[in-house]
DNA sequence: ACAGTAATAGTAATCATTACTGTTTAGCAA
DNA sequence: TTGCTAAACAGTAATGATTACTATTACTGT
């Protein structure tokens, strides 16, 4: 993979938030700073930079991808109200009975909680 | 929520197959034998029954909503090669500490694990 | 049977994402 | 340093899943 400076940005934006950002989000936040910085840009990078493990993508069920710069194995929580998505700092773990299974193997593993935030409870 | 015979019929679908279907597929099994049945019904009503419980959505990253019409509470397997899902047939359990956690209250969980199915084998 | 209203069919619109094309640029070799 | 080449980019068009809209249909209580 050949160096470029806008996925740096694109790293350097994820990583330093904890709001788990979407494409849109990353590059709204560096369109300013960068005017001629595609959008295009943004989602083949986010892409690349998930592939190569630098970061995490969530999928919410909110319809778009969001992406976390924190690629600690953890899971998340996400706010049925808002949407929103916190962390939480526990090691997911796999069972013995799904690593020996006959008709697959397990490389990965995502755990989503859903609820209500403070904000948002009923 | 009034009855329709639409809504059943997609229920139904839903619920004797093991394959986790989309709203497209869900679609294209009903549609030949009823050839007026809208995708916008089908859609509307798989928001309608996942609401209500009676079936279960899976985000897997292939963004598309699939479905589950078994609604004991288990884990899925998702192949990176074929994008198949498989049931995993143990109850995800949640962490005390995440259920007394401070900043939200949990109601649900889903857990995926990624790999790779026999077929797709490296 | 009738009225009222939720649900539908069919289609148009939206939104996230991907593909395409001409231009730029990283990175290597002379 | 200069020139080359392929990878990456900007800008825009296209795609694909999903949602919204509107006139019509059909549940359900009276």
């Amino acid at each position: 993979m050949r160096y470029s400076h806008q996925r740096e940005l694109i790293l350097e934006a994820v990583k330093s938030v904890k709001t788990h950002p979407t494409a849109d989000m990353v590059y709204d936040s560096l369109h300013t700073e960068n005017p001629n910085l595609s959008l295009g840009t943004v989602y083949r990078n986010l892409a690349v930079l998930a592939m190569s493990g630098d970061i995490t993508p969530i999928y919410t069920g909110d319809n778009k991808v969001h992406y976390d710069g924190d690629t600690v194995p953890h899971c998340h929580f996400v706010c049925k109200g808002c949407n929103k998505i916190i962390d939480v700092f526990i090691a997911p773990q796999i069972p013995n009975e799904v690593l020996s299974h006959k008709e697959f193997t397990v490389e990965d593993e995502k755990t989503i909680f859903y609820g209500r935030c403070r904000e948002c409870a009923v």
